[in-house]
DNA sequence: GTTCCGGCGTAAATCGATTTACCCTCCGGA
DNA sequence: TCCGGAGGGTAAATCGATTTACGCCGGAAC
């Protein structure tokens, strides 16, 4: 037999499935040993419920989408391990996915937004736009990034804030010429930590890597280096890249931070763990995680308000890597 | 209007809804201008298909199932890239779910079997056993790890012979005293990873960690430096530890390799880039995840034969930090 | 003119659990 | 004796898409 359904439970039993659904769910109107003869039944035989057939009637999947890119990086792995706690306290699942290219937004809404009682949304306002777009049967959905769109819930950090700090501290340690090491063709909106810096620093030098791996920061930094020199400092992207960055003035035989200083962006655990541990920009990923979660609780639990916003702040965080006494 | 339905297009068009369902899927019977009127009507009014709908009825979802321990950590990290990508060439999506410890098999499974069309479950045959015991119902499944379940399709790394090549390393560059860094609470059955190398090399020294953290490798490191002084090598239980181990040692002013030799296992990226890159158990990844992506497929599409399985075999990556010349 | 057939559609069953609307029986109170 | 009501079940609608089994109509063949 293929699957042990509530019918098959009724005609062993001699009852109606009516009343086997009802003693499963402990409904108080069955008879307490009516109620335990199904449950012992239901036990033997290994009955499971059906998820489809109860997602169809009630709405509701037990699912919430978390759609990012790279869920595979180091970024990402930071934010997995936040809502994969939130998830699991509340009895969910997260169905993890990777953002393809914008130009996919439609087709992703179009297969998944049913599939899930929400929707965390991470660095790609473009997509939360297609999903309102799509009209009223859209699932609650909430935003997380540098940029958010103003339509829908959303957790912003505020990078531009982060990256003046970051551009301050290296001033005052005496760098000047600083550069900024950038993926080519930018991953959602985190383009716009570049945009931020840029306007923060109105900084002309520019690193620009061919793909969003730490070996295209290496290859990017070295080529830099060889064709116009050593910065002062080099400010990356994210502390992937900073990682790479490392790698590749190591291999020139510049040392970190004496001849030049090197700033990340994330604050990932991963950077503490170096000779000379990174200074970056560490994001706020636990208060991130929890702002999102409540927010989307909130409108799965029915809120009908206007788009709520928060605005987080990142944090500093002075390591070795651009420590020059 | 909540939602979209067939029912709503058939209504609108004067039509039947039966007529709707197989305009939409392009069914040759249905005259063409028919057709195009149904899909014309349909992009107007946003529709779209109801994804438990068709669930309920097909018995597919759509989604494929990863079990996996700390889904983000790097090694978990290295297996979310390769199954990712097949998994979107496929049409297919990865439900990420996190084991939680061994006694929660049966609820997970309870929870899941149902919501996927098909399932990998990394380092925990005892899932797979669980599963198998719930009855014909289940979906296929592959198991992944050290040691797999013989009563399903599996691919196993034999992790055995990779820590004999690493000892066999070891040895050859004179190490004598070698300490096996280990978490005390074993993630899994890469537990097994421990027993294999014990096995291999009879060796005494070892070092638990209280926690399955870098963090905690480095404590627990530093404690034992402390109390028993240095011995020849580390092998870390994986790269993640070994970030950690690496770390004790620098504090301690310890030189890697010359006053002791670190190896680790995974052969994750970070560890290329530290600046003395770690020794380490490669993995084969992508052969991991094309070997089980394809077990998979084949049982989805109704293979029904023996359990297969196959062995893959680590690789030793020699690098800086063993290597005292 | 009748029969047959292909082209187009429709009606209805189905998947499995949830839920609403009832029905029957037994007991107490008037 | 009759009515009301509570306790314990049953029948049937429902969610939305898929699929099977037909039905209708017009033209071709005899």
């Amino acid at each position: 037999m293929a699957h042990v359904t509530q019918t098959h439970l009724a005609k062993h039993l001699g009852v109606s499935q009516a009343l086997v659904a009802r003693a499963l769910k402990n409904d108080p109107a069955v008879a307490r040993a009516t109620r335990d003869r199904v449950q012992a039944e239901a036990a033997r035989l290994g009955y499971r419920p059906n998820v489809t057939a109860r997602a169809l009637l009630t709405g509701r999947t037990g699912l919430v989408g978390l759609w990012i890119s790279r869920p595979y990086g180091s970024y990402a792995a930071r934010l997995i391990f936040g809502f994969e706690k939130l998830a699991q306290a509340a009895g969910v699942d997260l169905l993890i996915r990777d953002l393809g290219p914008q130009g996919q937004a439609e087709e992703m809404t179009a297969r998944h937004i049913g599939l899930v009682d929400g929707l965390i949304v991470v660095d790609a306002p473009w997509h939360v736009e297609t999903l309102l777009r799509s009209g009223a049967s859209s699932r609650p959905c909430v935003g997380l990034g540098s940029t958010i769109s103003p339509r829908a819930d959303g957790v912003a950090v505020d990078l531009f804030r982060g990256a003046g700090q970051a551009l301050k501290h290296l001033r005052e340690v005496g760098c000047r010429r600083i550069a900024y090491l950038r993926p080519e063709h930018p991953l959602g909106d985190r383009e716009d930590r570049r945009r931020a810096y840029v306007r923060a620093v109105r900084l002309p030098e520019e690193i620009a890597m061919e793909d969003a791996t730490r070996a295209a920061a290496h290859a990017a930094l070295t080529r830099h280096l060889k064709a116009h020199g050593c910065p002062d400092a080099v400010f990356c992207h994210n502390d992937d890249y900073a990682l790479g960055a490392l790698r590749a003035l190591r291999e020139l035989n510049l040392r970190v931070p004496r001849d030049v200083a090197v700033v990340g962006c994330d604050g990932v655990e991963d950077t503490e763990y170096l000779e000379s541990p990174l200074t970056t920009i560490a994001l706020p990923f636990d208060d991130m995680c929890r702002r999102v979660w409540t927010f989307l609780r909130e409108r799965m639990d029915g809120y009908a308000g206007r788009p709520r916003r928060i605005r987080l702040m990142p944090e500093l965080r002075v390591r070795g890597s651009s420590l020059r006494g």
